[in-house]
DNA sequence: GGAACTCGCCAC
DNA sequence: AAACGTGGCGAGTTCC
């Protein structure tokens, strides 16, 4: 796959955006370097400590004696080799080259409360290595300055590096709160990200200009329609907090997968697994996440479906009904989609980028969704930045992940900052773009003055 | 001693 | 028939 500039529209947008990126580049993002180094040592000294008990157990001695004492804690491979060829355990998942697995998934099933330590481990070493570590090493006088690559990603997104900072964690609170409370304004500024919701979902309506996607992005609740769909709910109730999480399940075990090509037996293992907590197999009565003062297995039973395997084909139909009826449009484009890149051997973006070499289907659909979505934002990246020269703003850019971007806002400028991203995000560049026919919205989250990033907080747009 | 690989895990 | 898209990066490991 290669994918290029196809028209002199394509290539200002880079090298517009190159110069907007370097300038943020240029700035940088203030690190708190004593808090960095208390941090690691602190996790240092817990990893230690997790490292001293887990080489006290029983566990640990037959994995020594196995190996003549010459064992890694930190080699995954010589866990597997222990696990399934000393011990003989059953491997339940297999990696891509066919070894058995240790992954979080896989160890934590195993139910062996000494692997629970060597997981706690990991996840500390996580943050200390790839994001503590990596500030430390990467920072210039107290400020890290990431790369934004516009030229390294088939699908024409960024990446970014040194440090990467596209990939720094939020879901889990606890790894969230130690990295981001290493990230500051500029003192007297505040941190802001301005998000796009939704962008990728609404770029592929700009494609496909399916009316039910179009209704769902502006009205409806599509993931609340498919958990009471896959879950088979008589009412959803937004406030209780199992159908919460059954909301979740649908929205990233079912919509999101399926609008990237995965199919419905992926999707109903890892619904049923990972969200519902059930087992692999047939299910008992009092399994899984308790729902509606019983548990999920409780009800499944009570519907009809009593294993993973008819489950499995409960979801197949639903995937029939989401791409044969629901969003019969988006699937129907889909296919001529593909039909064209197999008949002329490329497929063309709206942003004038062309797609061609050797594509599966599931390229053909995705390449040009996640490709437009992010030239939005590197239009919009590039107009504030603009803005922000010509008027000499004490706010900058500082950073981008593929659906936001990160200001350094001087709080006397907060305001009218505020309103110039949203004219830009929301209207000019609908304006710019014709074939963006269905509504932008943006998120705005802002820090405290002198805040660090972990203190983010939703900001209400006047 | 470095390049290239695997595995696991973080983000969108 | 096939079956989840895009990255970066650390640690271990293997190859040259």
């Amino acid at each position: 796959m290669d994918t290029s500039p196809h028209s002199e529209a394509a290539y200002r947008l880079m090298h517009n955006g190159i110069l907007a990126i370097a300038r943020a580049e240029q700035q940088g993002l203030r690190v708190d370097l004593e808090y960095l180094e208390q941090r690691k040592a602190n996790l240092t000294s817990k990893i230690n400590r997790l490292e001293r008990k887990f080489k006290a157990s029983d566990f640990y001695r037959h994995w020594e004696h196995s190996r003549g004492g010459r064992v890694n804690i930190n080699s995954n491979a010589q866990l597997a080799h222990f696990l399934y060829k000393t011990k003989k355990l059953e491997v339940e998942k297999e990696t891509e080259s066919g070894q058995g697995s240790t992954d979080e998934e896989t160890l934590r099933q195993l139910n062996i409360p000494e692997l629970d330590i060597l997981l706690d481990m990991r996840k500390l070493k996580k943050v200390r290595d790839t994001y503590l570590e990596a500030f430390s090493r990467e920072q210039v006088k107290g400020y890290i300055h990431p790369f934004f690559n516009l030229h390294l990603v088939r699908t024409f997104r960024s990446s970014s590096d040194h440090p990467n900072f596209q990939n720094i964690p939020k879901r889990d609170e606890e790894s969230m709160q130690i990295v981001r409370k290493a990230l500051y304004p500029r003192p007297g500024h505040q941190l802001m990200e301005v998000d796009y919701s939704q962008l990728e979902v609404r770029i592929a309506a700009c494609y496909n200009h399916d009316q039910q996607l179009i209704y769902d992005i502006t009205q409806g609740d599509m993931h609340r329609d498919m958990a009471v769909q896959i879950f088979m709910l008589d009412s959803f109730d937004k406030s209780n907090p199992a159908h919460k999480v059954l909301r979740q399940a649908a929205k990233n075990g079912f919509v999101f997968p399926e609008f990237y090509g995965d199919y419905y037996k992926n999707c109903a293992t890892y619904m049923a697994c990972n969200w519902g907590k059930l087992p692999p197999t047939k299910w008992k009565p009092g399994q899984g996440i308790e729902i509606d003062g019983a548990h999920l297995s409780d009800h499944f039973i009570e519907k009809g479906i009593k294993s993973l395997d008819t489950f499995i084909n409960h979801v197949k139909k639903i995937e029939s009904d989401f791409w044969g009826v629901r969003f019969a449009d988006y699937a129907a484009w889909k296919d001529r989609w593909w039909k064209t890149y197999q008949k002329y051997g490329y497929i063309d973006m709206y942003t004038g980028f062309r797609c061609h070499g050797v594509m599966g289907k599931n390229d053909c659909i995705n390449y040009p969704v996640q490709g437009a979505a992010f030239h939005c934002l590197l239009w919009a990246f590039t107009e504030i930045d603009r803005i922000s020269q010509e008027e000499n703003w004490r706010t900058r850019l500082v950073g981008q992940i593929h659906d936001s971007m990160i200001l350094d806002v001087h709080p006397d400028e907060l305001e009218y900052v505020v309103k110039v991203v949203h004219r830009v995000t929301c209207e000019d560049l609908p304006a710019h773009w014709p074939w963006i026919i269905v509504p932008l919205e943006v998120e705005i989250e802002l820090c405290p003055v002198d805040g660090s990033w972990a203190e983010k907080d939703e900001y209400k747009i006047k």
